[in-house]
DNA sequence: CCCCATTTGTTCGTATGTATG
DNA sequence: TCATACATACGAACAAATGGG
């Protein structure tokens, strides 16, 4: 009982494409059986009976789904569905960053650009949507990140864990996905823009503000206190600009 | 003179990681040498020789980064740097769309309520920034769309093209990447919602709508278009949803 | 048009490291 | 400690595609 039914199932007539093969049947075999996350796959030996491949078109196959997190593979335990996450868009997007990076900074631009944007566009429904319990983990995150700024520490996880927090109450999957890996890339990216001194406390107080606004329910005031987040960072960006021009 | 650094040259001690060396060391070496997407990278054979891996590891590797197009590989030809494009992204969702399309379609849900969001945030700023040139061509692919569908014929490229469009005059390559990607996954995805024959005139007509509010520079009316524009595709899901819990 | 060199694609065999029991 | 099952890594050989003489 063969696991695949492959078009060209034992003979190989024509080539050229046989990682694509064992691609698109592995994605099928899961697609077929219904998989989800963590659940196992045959292992490499069993795929390359199946499908009729070696195992480097299989390991190679395998290593292109694991780039995408739809199979994740555990050393001597052996391979499973991924998580289904984005860290392909992160890999993807830092690396631009990076490589456009030292010449100018566009790209950083437009993430900051998009993550304002997305945060500007949903105030309304962060407003609406936050419970009394989110509310006091914001206040509870920026009054953290107070504290951690006295110390002269930095609080990138706190400042992760804060945006997420404001796209909790939409239920939207993908949008707190996309804020996480929106967030990953400019916390890769920026560290380029030279030793750029974050003003601690400023960045604490501007989350405060965030805070405040969204436990007054107050769209408009949120919208302010989202702009005001991200002038630091623009301001940063276009002095990398304006020092890369002189 | 040797064209990668890497901690460990030729011995290899320990393993376990090789590949990721492997990756990083093809990473650095386009971040190093500021290479741009087309520009071609060494052969395989001098990878190995340069990293000091054998073929298999690099054709793994290359794999990878091939997957989330930082590489592009030309059979027969050679290694160059990739295009740099979210074809990653479009791929992991659409395989999660597809996976969880069969149970429930709330993938399609949430990219459609990204879709959304991200016209609605921006209609300030499209009705502010489009040129009287790309009204014009606004316009005239709505009036194509209604042409097509006088005719029968669907229109997915005028739709890809439309939207596309809508985002031109904001100049932020990252956002018209995240347009473009969001649609396609909707246009893969879409079709498991079932035979839904989505009314082509009603579907002109809205984009119709949606040319005349940018035209008129009219931001609520463009953000209520965008609102219709979502609807048939919204009551789709729904019926979708409403079907499996029967 | 054919031939040939270059380069990637595919396969096999073998040896090694890793996790589990 | 041993044994089993699995992924990891290497090297050599051959096939296929591309481009130029």
């Amino acid at each position: 009982m063969p696991v695949f039914e492959t078009t060209t199932p034992p003979a190989n007539g024509r080539s050229g494409a046989r990682r694509q093969e064992v691609i698109v049947g592995i994605k099928e075999y899961i697609l077929r059986n219904q998989l989800k996350p963590g659940d196992p796959l045959p292992t490499e030996s069993e795929l390359c009976e199946a499908i009729g491949a070696s195992r480097s078109s299989v390991r190679e196959a395998v290593k292109t789904l694991s780039a995408l997190d739809i199979v994740e593979v555990r050393h001597g335990h052996g391979t499973y569905v991924g998580g289904l996450s984005l860290t392909a868009l992160v890999e993807s997007l830092a690396f631009r960053g990076l490589l456009s990076g030292e010449a100018d900074h566009h790209v950083l631009e437009q993430v900051v650009e998009v993550r304002e944007t997305i945060e500007q566009g949903l105030a309304a429904q962060i407003t609406a949507g936050l419970d009394d319990g989110q509310l006091d983990a914001l206040r509870a995150l920026a009054t953290g990140m107070c504290e951690s700024a006295a110390r002269g520490e930095d609080f990138l996880d706190l400042d992760r864990q804060f945006h997420l927090l404001l796209m909790e109450p939409l239920g939207n999957d993908l949008i707190e996905q996309l804020t996480a890996a929106f967030w990953e890339v400019q916390a890769i990216v920026a560290p380029t823009l030279g030793q750029s001194p974050p003003d601690l406390r400023e960045t604490a107080r501007l989350h405060v503000a965030l805070a405040e606004a969204a436990a007054a329910r107050d769209t408009q005031a949120l919208q302010v206190a989202v702009t005001n987040h991200y002038l630091p960072i623009r301001g940063l960006i276009q002095a990398a600009k304006a020092a890369k021009a002189s």
